[in-house]
This record gives C-alpha cells, sequence and structure tokens, in this order.
DNA sequence: ATAATACACGAACATATGTTCGTTGTCAAG
DNA sequence: CTTGACAACGAACATATGTTCGTGTATTAT
C-alpha cells in the first residue's frame, strides 16, 4: 500500500491558500490564474490549474468553470477566530472622564469620527435592542466611579441624552464634586435625587438652581481585567 | 441654469447597487458587465459601462481597468450598522455563578459549544493579546462578587485555569463560604491570599488543607445596564 | 529495467469579458 | 428649428483568462 504523496498540503498548496485570502482581502475580488501563478514562481497556467483543482478537491476552494476569478475560499470553521458575519457597531470612545479636571467631551451632533482612532467595536448581539444611534464610549480614568461599581480603566458606553427616566442610571457632571460621575437617576419633585449604586452611600440631591448636565445614559460598561503588580 | 438630470441615483443605478451586493454576498466575486446587463434588462454593455462609470464618479463603487470582476462596492459606512468583517469570537456562556448552591460549571477538555444556546460574541479587538483559546464566559446571578466590583446580572469572562499568577484576579470555589467569588491571588509560602478588589475589606487566607478550586483567570467583566425600578 | 504515477512546463486554443465607436431617440435650452 | 447634452443601442474590437494538449522529468512500485 502506497502513501499518496498528495495526502495533505504541500507547501504551494498552503502558498496558494494564503495568496487567495490575501489577495481577495486586498482587492475585493478573486486573483486570476496567472495572478497565482506569479506569487508561487510559476509560469504554467496549467499547473496552477493543477494545484487548483487539488484544493477544491480537498474541499477548501470552490471553482465555477469558465468564469474568471470565480475562486472562492471555503471557510471550515476552524479552531481559529470565526471571520463571522455578524454585525458590528463602531462605537467612538470619546475621550476619557473621571475625577481631573473638567474634560466633559460632547459629542458633535454630526456624527463623524468612524475612523477615529480610538474605538470599541461591539457586536449588536450584545447590544440587544438598544436603538444603535448615538453612542459613545468613555474611557473611565480613575476612580471617581467606583461606588457605582467601575473601575478605573473601565470602558463605559453611553447613549447621547440631555434627559432621563426615573430608574436609569447617567453620567453626569456635577459641579459641586467637580467630577464626572455615575449614578442612578430620579425626579422628586423639583429636586432630582442621584442614587448611587452603593446601597451603603447616602444619595446627592439637586435642586433646581444648581447645575447638573447629563452627558448621557449608561448601556454598557466593559472591564479589561489585568493582573495586579504587588 | 439646468439642473443635471444625473445629479442623484436613477432607479437604475440603484437596481445595480442592489445586484452588485446580492450577487457578491450570494457567489463570493463580482459579477461580470453582461450579467449586470441581464440583471437590470439591458443588452448593452456599453451602456452598462455608461452606468458604471458614473456609480465610480458618484463615489459608489471602485473598478480596475481591464481586469474582469473587478468592481468593488465602497462601503460608505452609512449610520446602519456595518456588516463588517471583523474577526469575532464565540465565547459560550457556561451557567450562572454566584452566591447559591454549588454549581461549578466545569468547561469540557473539549471544546465544543458552538452553537451552544447562550453564547457571547466578542470582537478580537476587545480582547487585546489574550489568547483566544480556553475561554469561557459566566453570568453572575446575585451579589456574591459585588466586592470585586462585579454586579448582579454581569458577564465575567474567563480563561480556564487550574493555577494563578501572583496579581491575577481569578474565579474561585470556597467551600468556607460555599459560594464562588472573584478574588486578587496571591501565593504566600504556603497558605494562598485572596484578597478583594475592595481595600476596605479583608483579605481570606486559604490554607493547605482547605479546598480551593480555582475555577479561571478573570480576563473580562460586561455589564449591560438598565433602568431600575423603584 | 520497465511501467506507472505524480509533478512540471509551455504553447495553442476558445471564450469570457471589458472597451471603443458610430448611430439613434429624447428633451430642454437658445 | 437647431443645438447640445443625456440616455440608449448594437456591433466590432482587443485582451484577459480559463482550458486543453503534447511533452518532459522525477520518483516509486513491480
Amino acid at each position: 500500500m502506497m502513501v499518496r504523496k498528495s495526502a495533505g498540503m504541500s507547501d504551494r498548496h498552503r502558498k496558494i491558500m494564503e495568496f487567495l485570502t490575501e489577495f481577495q482581502d486586498e482587492h475585493g475580488y478573486p486573483p486570476s490564474i496567472r495572478q497565482i501563478g506569479e506569487s508561487i514562481d510559476v509560469d504554467s497556467t496549467s499547473l496552477v490549474d493543477y494545484y487548483l483543482n487539488q484544493l477544491q478537491e480537498m474541499g477548501y476552494i470552490l471553482r465555477e468553470k469558465h468564469v474568471s476569478r470565480s475562486i472562492r475560499i471555503v471557510q471550515p470553521m476552524r479552531q481559529k477566530p470565526v471571520r463571522a458575519m455578524t454585525q458590528l457597531f463602531n462605537i467612538p470612545i470619546l475621550g476619557p472622564i473621571g475625577a481631573s479636571a473638567a474634560p466633559i467631551p460632547m459629542p458633535q451632533s454630526d456624527f463623524s469620527l468612524y475612523d477615529s482612532a480610538t474605538k470599541v467595536e461591539i457586536p449588536v448581539s450584545l447590544l440587544g435592542r438598544e436603538r444603535q444611534e448615538q453612542l459613545f464610549a468613555l474611557e473611565v480614568d480613575g476612580d471617581s466611579m467606583i461606588d457605582a461599581m467601575v473601575n478605573d480603566g473601565d470602558i463605559v458606553i453611553l447613549r447621547q441624552a440631555q434627559d432621563a427616566v426615573n430608574g436609569e442610571m447617567v453620567a453626569v457632571w456635577l459641579d459641586s464634586l467637580n467630577a464626572t460621575t455615575l449614578k442612578y437617576f430620579y425626579r422628586e419633585g423639583k429636586r432630582i435625587r442621584l442614587q448611587p449604586a452603593n446601597p451603603t452611600l447616602k444619595p446627592i440631591y439637586i435642586g433646581p438652581e444648581d447645575e447638573l448636565r447629563i452627558i448621557g445614559k449608561v448601556v454598557m460598561v466593559i472591564r479589561k481585567v489585568q493582573p495586579l503588580a504587588g
């Protein structure tokens, strides 16, 4: 019994597969046979065809006869991260907030910043039925929101809003504290009660004369945990 | 002054754009000019070329000269969620943990559960340079981990591990408390110190005789915030 | 050694596919 | 009406691209 040479993938097969994905990624359409040949230093188109037929039999690609640039890569759902087709949503990180001075990041009415250097990618499956407009993110700097169980370095995702409904958690700028904090929002007659998440802490009351600026409603908190030193 | 007829997109332009996305979606490669013509009931290839040039000038597509099936659709990043090509990672939610009895979810050695009913989708961009293997998620039930700033309902993403390095936050099952908690892990000679995240709380010491089961290392915490009642 | 098989090359071929050009009809402006 | 821009048609053309075929060279089995 002889072991078929072509049992597995040869080095060239692998190179072709790499080139296919790379080219498709870069150009948005598949390469021609001659372009594949170039990539592996083979002038003969028939030899490339030979390899492609093998790859097709092995189940790695699909081809349509007589159709140019019709090579499709079959994604076999390996252990590697899946290039999934789930809808993602890009949320810009508009800046840090925290105990420091007063950088109140107000999102532009015009929602630009799509190629902003800093953004978070959130699958819609995580957002649930949240409307996906007017979302933005802030990175927490400092421990000023620790009573709301939000840590230094956490990423808070908010919906832009000037007002809130009772019971919603909002990010507010407090002149009295000179800081941004996260609190549960309750309107009680003329005054507003801001309730910390930690029940052992006392609420803050805001009168109609005080300055209260609602930055947004909290939709989600994401924390990347890293080892502590010490 | 005359208003250019071709200012906006005509009905045919729209139909062509629809066909382009549809075809690309279905076949994995772009259509030829004649195929586009068929889809809008036009025999003349030059007319299709005419439309395509207009679409290109309008910025909706890209074409490469003399290259067959080289039409790319320019994603104008509309308000609608982008069908992005970013890599996602599916992390199974293996069950709730919390103050209740003792359901210690041990992930199967064989990492199956790809179509598990409950999973979280995480973009690799959020995971950073974390190795993407052996990750699983738990939904927190109850307030037993509130000292680690982890709330009821939060989703904790963990890496499977039996051991830990000093300073890492781990999820451990404590026989003495009969609960699962999140603590910072420190090995101090024969005993182990489990430090709560909240510095005002005292650490727990585990002797060599006590049962300590490490469930995993904490990689990320995700909290979906919902309005409170009351 | 001989045969069989896989691997390899290049030329010739067939056609799939983009490009160009001349012509025609429509419609609004001058 | 004439003009010109736009939309539309179809034929001819050029070439990009997949396919086929004949041949040659290793390597391995018989």
